[in-house]
DNA sequence: GGTATATAGTATCGATTCAATACTATATTG
DNA sequence: CAATATAGTATTGAATCGATACTATATACC
């Protein structure tokens, strides 16, 4: 019984979110998963700026992400450049007009302002239910978690602020751990 | 600094949301936003079953729901009646085929199984959590809450379970009072 | 009563979203 | 070096969505 309540109020999130999201983004001729897609690349590391990536973290197919992408490259929010080992994959940068809109729309008004009337500790309660809701939600998925490196399995802390993936066998910067990866799988089995 | 937290987490259940309904519709033919509709036409009162209604629930412009609406009229997922006092107003019918579809789709197969994860506290916890995060919501963004009869100031309890609505002027029923209204207005000021 | 205005809803247009399919190009496997 | 896998693009058609223009009914005001 207790799942209908939890999907209708996320459902409702889900529908503000959207509607609000297309507001922000209509001055600026863009759409929801137009915004998306560019928050997502400027918050993801180097493993994880390809268009299949953006694809596993939309959950969309691969056509129309490609769509997407086109559109925010003919509008300069993005700039493609072919990876130099495997000339399949392609890695999509944020401009510096990408990363300033994105400044500007992002958070939405709405989330800067609930976050100004909501004390401390409800945001920690909230953020901390959130979690775990997401966690089960990507268990349940069989989806890729896309953490950051910090909380990754494969990342292996050699001195006290020098890391190093075990996956991809490169060293990782301060950077680097910060940024969500499409490979992140969770210390927690 | 939170509210982006607050933000990127919402954003991904939202995401993980839309996808998982898109998938569970396609054997019916039916998009996200199509059971959406017919999500908040099942759970709403005698007051808020109209176009209008699903309008500023949906928060998008009447032209757009009127079409979507026209699909699911097609579908015979929902029947158009007239109101006999004010012919203008159309009201909205989920018919057994919706329901059904609705009680098959909704809450969507991860929903179920979240909630058979977690136990009955940290539900609770996640309930409230989101219902804090909404309420905030709505009320920064000037939004009609959409709650139940049994929450809103309007509601005068006369006896133990015999409830009169002070807006609309008539009495409600059991049945009334545990459906979502759009004139719903919280109790608390 | 009758005109002005407000409200509920439909119709149509064009840009975007999205899945499905078919395609090209590069990598990998044997 | 042939078969297969992977990354990405192109195209088509249905649905979403806002914008605009429209019809019909109800209400306000003089």
């Amino acid at each position: 019984m207790k799942s209908k309540e939890i999907y209708d109020h996320v459902e409702r999130l889900a529908n503000l979110l959207r509607s609000e999201s297309r507001q922000v983004g209509i001055p600026y001729g863009m759409q929801p998963i137009q915004l998306e897609a560019l928050r997502y690349l400027s918050i993801c590391n180097r493993y994880s700026d390809t268009p299949m990536a953006v694809t596993e973290y939309l959950n969309q197919t691969k056509g129309t992400v490609s769509q997407t992408l086109k559109l925010l490259e003919k509008k300069n929010f993005l700039i493609k450049t072919t990876d130099s080992n495997d000339k399949r994959i392609t890695h999509l940068k944020v401009s510096s007009k990408g990363n300033k809109l994105l400044q500007k729309l992002i958070p939405t008004p709405v989330y800067t302002q609930v976050s100004k009337k909501l004390s401390e500790s409800t945001q920690t309660q909230i953020i901390n239910s959130l979690k775990e809701l997401l966690q089960v939600i990507q268990q349940e998925n069989e989806m890729k978690s896309f953490g950051v490196c910090n909380t990754c399995r494969y990342n292996q802390k050699i001195k006290s602020d020098s890391h190093f993936c075990g996956l991809t066998q490169e060293p990782l910067s301060k950077v680097d751990i910060s940024l969500i990866c499409r490979e992140h799988e969770s210390v927690v089995e």
